[in-house]
DNA sequence: CCCACTTGCCTAAAGCTATTAGGCAAGGGC
DNA sequence: GCCCTTGCCTAATAGCTTTAGGCAAGTGGG
């Protein structure tokens, strides 16, 4: 018989895939066997379970999301930096709901100490160099900011503000000027 | 045999108390009938399926959660609202993580506009009422924090901040404090 | 070149959850 | 006290997860 050549990358990567196409809780360890036309158990000699396989594409989302976020605020500073950041993130969540859901499923603490979430907060941290706080300031910053942004993509993606005006963009678009004139003022009342 | 008298808002609630045991979408409707020491077949008399169940649960946690939060902002304006606003959400996810998982729930639109989801959105408009926004700023402002507290509490759940200085507490209060502020000039800037 | 061995995918099987169909008895209305 | 609605039961199907053990497709050494 011809083999299907799987490995743990392929499998992340297709899982992926099938996380975008049917919801990243709709992955389940039968379905990408369908879709590599193999049996069940053939995956288990590649992941060792339902909960790994969930991690690699977790840890496979975070990595791409962590490039493209970094990509977009390059060569940006302040208002713009901050904005390309926040729009990254959306878009990704936008084009790929699953692996959005995926970067957010829980890590143990040693995978996520490995994992590109920590680039995230390097770039979260790269952003507020054009606000010039001081901390612990920048660190609440950072966690507001990231509060923000996954609170309003989150809701956006449950169908919060789907059918009322003025459209989400807007909302979005406020949002960002008024955290950025917020870190601005945040700035100059701490000196 | 004696018969265990289930109803479908003793499911519902036992539901939530399962959700804030093991986690909301532990809750399943096998495990609720061991809870009732009852077979499995017997709940679809009273609920329709899984996701009906977690449907009651939502509905159940929202109802309550929209109670709680009410209470607390109640007699209050301004800042100290917000503050109550923004606590009451916080100590019911910590109180009861599972129901408030649940409330998070994702519900068709007719049942959602039917829930106790509309209670939210106007406790939070009462909220902005003592920051004087006119529109479409108030339906920004109640988006962004939405977004910032759903948001702020999710990742704390999620272990984002757990284990570095400042504490969440510090980092909470912060932004309560900044959203404050930043509503206060928008009031300003928006005359 | 081919033999042995590793490795990949398979069959088989057990356990758990969801859901439906049909049965029997408990308890309320008369 | 009888009836009949209603509540919980048994039985059965189907899907997902996971483990154990088997056979064949590649691969490296002689």
């Amino acid at each position: 018989m011809v083999r299907a050549g799987l490995t743990p990358e392929r499998l992340a990567r297709a899982g992926a895939e099938l996380a975008d196409e049917v919801g990243f809780d709709q992955v389940t360890v039968s379905a990408l066997a369908r879709r590599f036309d193999v049996k069940v158990a053939s995956l288990y000699s590649h992941v060792k379970s339902s909960h790994d396989l969930k991690t690699r594409i977790a840890l496979y989302a975070l990595a791409e999301l962590a490039d493209r976020v970094s990509d977009a605020v390059a060569g940006r500073a302040g208002k713009d930096a901050l904005t390309a950041f926040a729009d990254a993130y959306r878009r990704y969540a936008h084009e790929h709901p699953g692996r959005y859901d995926a970067a957010r499923f829980r890590l143990d603490p040693a995978t996520a100490a490995a994992s590109a979430g920590v680039r995230h907060a390097q770039t979260a941290r790269a952003i507020l160099r054009g606000y010039d706080l001081a901390e612990p300031d920048a660190t609440h910053a950072v966690r507001m900011l990231g509060s923000a942004f996954h609170g309003y993509i989150s809701l956006e993606a449950a169908g919060g503000f789907a059918h009322s005006a003025p459209g989400p963009q807007e909302s979005w678009a406020w949002m960002v000027d008024s955290l950025d004139l917020l870190l601005r003022g945040r700035a100059a009342t701490t000196p």
